[in-house]
RNA sequence: GGCCCCAUCGUCUAGCCCGGCCUAGGACACAAGGUUUUCAUCCUUGCGACAGGGGUUCGAAUCCCCUUGGGGUCACCA
């Protein structure tokens, strides 16, 4: 698991949630769970809040035995109960816990195992989880980066971690300090927030990575020195016919180390006068590493080339830089996409060459478009942006991107932030890719939207209302219970903010030659009284609004008086739904009358009357 | 093409790691019906998948192998 090779000393460790999340109520002091028995490793974990510590030692535990199992399969085969778990956590520093380990047959053996006891001894301790993202400021955020992001930020904060950004601006050509603030935005309008970063610094700052680039030249030279990268003088046009050659020949394109078989001495003499690159000196054998997603990952030394780790011009590579800065982060686990899934052997050797701690890794399933291929403008929209202009609730987009590649239980569709938090764990990440599923998407926005308190689906789709130039904000609060009231009608019928635009549009046309929806023309035509109907209606309302206009009255009056005409409920309300919107669906027509008034009604009825003939 | 990854309803997924509770569950979409002044909401029902082939096993969606299919990646970009 760990390179394969050995137990690590101490699991990282899981903890229930963050003192920041928990709701308000008191938190006991952090503790640190750290197990010592079965010979051979240790679990940590660490608890937080005194209420839940049993339930929360008990998960730990069960997560920690099992990774446990997985490592040493033959020496510890079982699982545990945890008993006092509460022992552990009086207010004091330190406690003790009890395990009992049950006995289970060895695979190998065929053996029973002992019925065991352990003990636990608890300390309190920082939680080591510090996980990155790491966006290039080269472009809006793209719905995968969100997703990325919301996963690294829940999987810490599920757990007591530190989540941090880093900007990733090394490329002067792209970079734009427009899509940095962007990209900060947009995470943090999506509730993401970060421990340490670029605005809100930390102890390892800065968090942009171009200002690190004194750091990155002192891990170059530490590794030349070390002899674990040499000069490449090759010069473009050598690279170019070699890699076409090795097309030709259908070999692997990869570089093929001619320089790294220079003299030291010649290397030394030609680097004063003439350009070059550096590269990382590949060693023999294999890399391993382990996956949250994937598992155990290996590949084959051969199969990497040596890749250049410094440009001609000074400045370090990516490859290079991000294993830098994640080792001066501290970072322990790597969550990305999958296309970096490549990458992650060159930076593996590279940890292994500086003998840094190599993180644990995770590589998210790609969110592919509906052509399968990986998400691009091509197929849709890929910005959190886009989304967030075309009014899709915020909870229900961080809701949509983690059902991409995740489940929280696969009974349940809808949940929230804090649950997220709560259930969300790298390992349950799906591996095949997930195509982008729009209609889903619009489905669960309008489920957010239909279960929104009325004055907060109000306040959000103000804003839309105000760009189209309908209403301002000044209308909004004259018109208070006005604005209310058609917002509460027309909820049922909206999948984003946005479409409140079009459906009240109606309400602020000229009462004359008002748009006609063709579908709604057609549900009026087929009525051969139409006209008639209209009409009469009309002189009805007419009349009857001298006494005042109450939708609720009117409507049951209005009811038997149709009745009482002989006619058909549809043969008067559809040509009068036409004429009061325009439209073919829409809420009560009652209702509507009162939104637009007695007098603009039956002047839209007198007008639609004339054009229905 | 080399290397790597992946494979359950049309789509998102649960189950897979630790084989039997799976005549494979949920959701979206679709279809039908009900409620309704229409549209929508809501409710009920239906349609619909373990890619194929070999093993292992008393038993495989679950473990192994092969095939097929899809994807990623092969920059002095991140």
């Amino acid at each position: 698991m760990q390179q394969g090779d050995r137990v690590p000393e101490a699991f990282e460790v899981e903890s229930q949630r963050t003192a920041r999340r928990a709701g308000g109520e008191p938190l006991g002091q952090a503790l640190l769970v750290r197990m010592r028995q079965f010979g051979v490793a240790r679990l940590g974990g660490q608890v937080e809040h005194r209420a839940r510590a049993q339930a929360a030692v008990e998960v730990l535990v069960q997560q920690h035995l099992r990774r446990a199992q997985e490592e040493c399969t033959r020496e510890l085969s079982g699982t545990a109960r945890v008993r006092g778990g509460r022992t552990a956590l009086h207010g004091s520093n330190l406690g003790l816990l009890r395990l009992e380990i049950e006995p289970r047959r060895d695979a190998a053996s065929a053996r029973w195992s002992r019925p065991r006891t352990s003990t636990i001894l608890c300390a309190p301790m920082k939680s080591p989880i510090r996980v990155r993202f790491a966006p290039s400021p080269t472009g809006k955020l793209h719905v995968g980066g969100a997703r990325t992001a919301l996963f690294n930020w829940a999987y810490a904060r599920g757990r007591g971690g530190q989540f941090l950004l880093r900007i990733e601006d090394t490329d002067p050509e792209r970079s734009t300090k427009e899509f940095e603030t962007a990209i900060l935005e947009g995470l943090r309008w999506l509730g993401i927030d970060w421990d340490e970063g670029p605005d809100v610094g930390g102890p390892h700052a800065p968090y942009h990575q171009r200002l690190r680039i004194e750091r990155h030249r002192e891990y170059a030279t530490r590794l030349h020195v070390l002899g674990r990268s040499y000069r490449c003088f090759c010069s473009r046009e050598r690279l170019d016919e070699l890699s076409k050659a090795q097309e030709a020949a259908k070999q692997r394109l990869a570089y093929d180390g001619l320089c790294r078989r220079l003299p030291q001495a010649e290397s030394d003499r030609r680097a004063a006068d003439e350009p070059f690159v550096t590269r990382f000196a590949v060693p023999e054998g294999e890399t391993r590493f382990f996956d949250h997603v994937r598992g155990e990952c290996v590949f084959q030394n051969a199969e990497v080339e040596d890749w250049v780790m410094v440009r001609s011009d000074g400045n370090p590579t990516y490859n290079f830089v991000v294993v830098c800065d994640d080792i001066d982060m501290e970072i322990t686990h790597v969550f990305r996409g999958e296309e970096h899934l490549v990458n992650t052997p060159k930076q593996v050797l590279l940890y292994k060459a500086f003998e840094a701690k190599v993180p644990e890794f995770g590589h998210l399933p790609l969110m592919l478009g509906t052509d399968k291929k990986k998400l691009s403008k091509r197929t849709g929209d890929t910005a959190l942006q886009d989304y967030r202009d075309k009014g899709y609730p915020k909870a229900a987009i961080v809701n949509f991107l983690c059902l991409q590649g995740w489940a929280i239980d696969g009974e349940r569709v809808v949940f929230s932030v804090d649950e997220l938090v709560q259930r969300f764990d790298i390992k349950d990440v799906q591996k095949a890719g997930a195509i982008f599923d729009l209609d889903k998407f619009v489905w669960l926005a309008g489920e957010y939207i239909r279960h929104e308190p009325l004055e907060t689906l109000a306040a959000n789709c103000a804003p839309f209302v105000l760009q189209a130039g309908l209403m301002s904000v000044a209308d909004i609060d004259a018109r208070r219970e006005w604005w209310l009231s058609i917002v509460a009608a027309e909820r049922e019928r909206l999948r984003t903010y946005a479409d409140l635009v079009g459906r009240m549009q109606y309400l602020f046309a000229p009462d004359v030659d008002l748009a006609w929806d063709a579908a709604g023309e057609a549900a009026a035509r087929k009525h051969e009284n139409r006209v008639a109907t209209l009409s009469g209606f009309q002189a009805w309302l007419a009349e009857r609004a001298k006494a005042g206009y109450d939708p609720v009255k009117v409507r049951d009056e209005a009811k038997q008086w149709v009745a009482a005409q002989g006619w058909k409920i549809p043969q008067l309300f559809q040509p009068l739904r036409l004429a009061l919107s325009g439209q073919m669906g829409g809420p009560d027509v009652f209702d509507m009358i009162g939104w637009l008034g007695v007098e603009r009604s039956l002047a839209r009825i007198a007008d639609a009357a004339r054009r229905l003939l």
